[in-house]
DNA sequence: ACGAGCGTCACCCGAAAGCGTTACGCCCCG
DNA sequence: CGGGGCGTAACGCTTTCGGGTGACGCTCGT
């Protein structure tokens, strides 16, 4: 029975890491947490044999919910997932008790030889390394009129009715709403809507 | 100072309640709260003068935390949310230590006097006692096809697109479409799919 | 036995949406 | 200084949507 416990507090992150854990051999049990503090308040009850987490989230954030695990309980094994921007988080990270990182963007090959590597060798520690390309990626960043549309469009209103509501012509929020499929990668509003709700840019 | 937790897995749900007893006079603080474990959890840091709580939710459900939390703090006020079907349920939590129930069809008024009420008297309990109104509601129940028609426009799929994958004709798909909008009160495919994630009906 | 809800399909039609493209001013970064 | 992202706006064009309506068979509950 090996567990992995995915902390991320984006959804569609936590899913994608979630289905790419679940395709190691010998993995049979995936859980999620959205937070650090759900991980510290579950971690007696529902104890994982690695630990996925997220260094960017909200409230506790990823570093101090490492210290606070491992300082709790020091057979906890973490791995810290990291995109560039904040390397000394990893640093910190390290120091704090994790295991090794990887970055948001390895692929999902090097993402499963890790947790493979990590869950086979419970002394293993990852030597710090980058990795290239984008299969986990991090939430779009959409612009605050790029939000504002989408958040007009989460609420079933017509482009037109988006623009009286911003004072913006019709074309121009089609403009918006161009820029921001093409950031979501969203084929059409109802898409767009979805993929902001799932990495939590609308609610 | 006077603060509401408003508990409900429902994003849709929680944010009706939260707004309609933050017009209540006197409360100056609403907070929610999507689980009873995180009721639990927040309850000695962010304690409340009167919680409103779901009977029915994932995980702990509103009776079992309702029990724990009266017995932790005797003090705690609760007020059980509900619907007609889990009557019993009211009672085995009004047996845990709620002061009393509402139903969720109960009106905006008289979720406001029932919270002024509770509010005000600290012994107060409930009578049982039954209301008309839909003015909080409860999710939509969207037929399994109606739900397969709402992921699809949730991925993104046209309807012609949607009817391959299910094997139906676009016709047949653009039917679901209608009475599903109808059901959720949504205007276009993107509201669907919105209140389809607040009312937690897809992911 | 009847209506209601569901699943299926079809046709029409006007109103949106979505795409490509162009454009101009602004600001920031290299 | 030039390029890139952003905000704004416009035009044309094609596709899709959404609403209205009708229809048929099935099942369920009253």
């Amino acid at each position: 029975m090996t567990s992995i416990l995915v902390c991320d507090d984006s959804p569609l992150a936590r899913e994608t890491l979630r289905r790419a854990v679940a395709t190691v051999p010998g993995v049979d049990r995936v859980t999620t947490a959205s937070s650090g503090e759900e991980v510290l308040r579950r971690w007696t009850a529902d104890r994982a044999d690695l630990v996925l987490m997220d260094v960017r989230m909200p409230g506790l954030g990823g570093v101090e919910t490492v210290r606070r695990l491992v300082s709790s309980d020091p057979t906890a094994r973490v791995v810290m997932l990291t995109m560039a921007e904040d390397l000394d988080g990893v640093a910190l990270a390290v120091a704090s008790g994790a295991r090794g990182y990887l970055h948001k963007d390895a692929s999902r090959a090097e993402l499963r030889a890790t947790v493979s590597q990590a869950l086979a060798d419970p002394t293993w520690r990852l030597a710090p390394r980058r990795l290239r390309p984008a299969e986990v990626g991090s939430a779009p960043t959409l612009t605050a009129r790029e939000i504002q549309v989408l958040e007009g469009m989460s609420h079933g209103r017509s482009n037109a009715e988006i623009g009286r509501d911003l004072f913006l012509s019709e074309d121009t929020v089609k403009t918006h709403a161009r820029r921001l499929f093409k950031k979501l990668g969203a084929s059409d509003r109802a898409h767009a809507v979805a993929l902001g709700f799932r990495w939590g840019l609308v609610r």
